[in-house]
DNA sequence: CTAGACCTTGACGCCGATGTCAACGCCAGG
DNA sequence: CCTGGCGTTGACATCGGCGTCAAGGTCTAG
């Protein structure tokens, strides 16, 4: 298939999916008249790399998850470097939340403190 | 005061106070000489904007605080217009804490998967 | 006088994942 | 043949908050 009903099939833009062939994460075999032909392994990994970016991972943490694919596996993350990705990202969201919640938390107080002295008092915050 | 003094002093670079005055948010009195001459105001200003920028706000978000302090007031937050941006960044922060909990939810079930199918298994995510 | 530490404005670089435009080639239908 | 809808590569634009370099002016100590 080319590259606009692969686009529309993995609802994306051939825009993006160009990048991600400039990125090395998905390989183009062409036809004669130079168009990219698609198959279905391509049709997988272009799913996979969407995912995983609509979740939040970054292009490059993909990498794991489309070498696993092209190794034959049936599932991107068959493959214990994606399985090491799925940990890293699960901390740091942990991480994320946490400082989340500590920035809440102090938001929170600062509300308090504007409703009581409902007009002076300087206070200071900070963080990172 | 000079730049250079007032950076140390606000623990920021004298880029970051020309681009906040290139923004609207520090004003800033000239001496003969041409140098940008800072008050103690200004260095109220100065920290306010980055604390916030610390915690996460946007630079835009300071604004208010910073108006706030200008008008005369001894917390940047202690006028409606700063607590109402206090507010939706708690709610940004509910949002988005609560967006990562689905994400981490749905890597923690990933993960189960790829134990049990050591293999194969091939699933697909999908969010936002 | 000169070095050097400060200041000035202006402008380009960066990061990530595209959007968007340009200028062109390929191909099918009327 | 021409139009229009696909494809191609290349390159610049976007967003935020600066870093960093360039090319100069200012002031002070030695």
């Amino acid at each position: 298939m080319r590259i606009g009903e692969l686009a529309e099939k993995v609802g994306t833009s051939t825009r993006a999916l160009r990048y991600y062939e400039s990125q090395g994460l998905l390989g183009a075999r062409r036809s004669a008249n130079g168009y990219r032909d698609y198959d279905e392994l391509d049709l997988r990994v272009a799913r996979e790399i969407r995912s995983l970016l609509d979740i939040g991972f970054a292009l490059e943490e993909t990498r794991p998850f489309v070498a696993c694919l092209r190794a034959g596996n049936a599932a991107g993350d068959a493959c214990p470097d994606a399985v090491a990705v799925y940990r890293r990202k699960i901390e740091e969201i942990d991480d994320c939340v946490e400082r989340l919640h500590a920035v809440r938390a102090h938001l929170e107080t600062q509300l308090e403190r504007a409703k009581k002295h409902k007009e002076k008092t300087c206070p200071r915050l900070r963080r990172n």
